[in-house]
DNA sequence: ATTTTACCATACGGTAACGTATGTATAGGA
DNA sequence: TCCTATACATACGTTACCGTATGGTAAAAT
């Protein structure tokens, strides 16, 4: 039998990740992740000051992990705008093994942002990133600035919302979406 | 002074769509949605049996009000299918009467809906019953089938994205969803 | 070998919610 | 006028969480 080897700030914040994409917002919560960790609250308390802390440390890990990363892979691709948009959708609908990757992170941390003001900040930075970074691939690939943005906002809107319906199986989301990405492409 | 009127369980359940949509699902709390009505909780128990009976009251009566209002209207309008899905676009992001209309309220039952299987039912009859009647309008138009499905998953995908980023003054919702609705039925 | 230090357990007091039990006021019918 | 049902108020015991205080243990440092 092993000593089991003690937690770090990361394990629980991963943990609490763990909890907000299965419970929502309100799983958030230090006696229950502690559970889940099979140790007492005394060790949240001696990794974080208090909840809010933990809180802070996940948006702070989410808004530096959730953009830039895949921003980079597509970057590195060295490819035309047009397939850069087609790499973007395909990486973001996949399963991949980018930092908080899953679709359900990503509806979970977006609900948190409707009820809680810090999230919410978190969340609207990392909206505008994204809108502008597609916003950059359209562009080059030739629409107006106009018509830039809103394809931007359409695509990134439709994946927001597809990836909720998906869920459900109402959607496969990538087929859409490339459907989509089609129709803007050539509509120019 | 008069005498205040006496609430019903129908006053109880809208105080609880507006608790539901500020404060999330978890804001559905009886002694809380009493302090907001400045009644006590021996009220909510007189029209309630407890908490998830409110709950699925909340869930019958959106189900019942948030569909079947809009397309009657759409239907009522007796126009082509393309000025039908244009009328519905419309309606569905501008400010309406229509029972449970808000995007706020919409948003905050499908945020319920994931971390709840009981409101995930209601949701999920509700995304189907709307999907196939933009499905039918499509087809209507001309679609051939599996593109009508297509095109019906991404305008309601769309627009349920949409009205997430429109809460951050991030898209305007109408003005997307119009110019993504001419592409599609121009793409024909 | 002793002493830190890191990491966790345990115990405490406090808050907010749940559901129940029971008391109370008021309006309308008998 | 009395009575009864309606619509609440109040008080209670229970549970789950928060944050703190304090104690314990194993490993690393000295």
């Amino acid at each position: 039998m092993k000593t089991k080897k003690p937690l770090n700030a990361n394990d629980w914040i991963e943990a609490a990740f763990r909890s907000l994409t299965k419970k929502g917002p309100e799983g958030i919560r230090a006696e229950a992740i502690a559970r889940d960790l099979k140790v007492s609250k005394g060790s949240f308390y001696w990794h974080f000051k208090d909840v809010p802390a933990l809180k802070k440390a996940m948006l702070n890990h989410w808004k530096e992990g959730a953009t830039e990363a895949i921003i980079l892979l597509i970057e590195g691709s060295n490819s035309t705008p047009e397939e850069q948009l087609k790499l973007l959708v395909i990486t973001a609908t996949g399963e991949n093994n980018l930092p908080y990757g899953g679709a359900l992170t990503e509806t979970a941390i977006r609900d948190w942002g409707r009820y809680d003001k810090s999230a919410a900040r978190t969340v609207l930075s990392v909206d505008k990133r994204r809108l502008a970074y597609l916003e950059k691939l359209f562009t080059e690939h030739g629409a107006k600035p106009k018509q830039a943005r809103i394809n931007a906002t359409i695509l990134y809107g439709a994946l927001i919302g597809l990836e909720n319906l998906a869920h459900n199986n109402l959607a496969n989301s990538q087929d859409e979406l490339l459907s989509l990405l089609n129709m803007q492409l050539n509509a120019a």
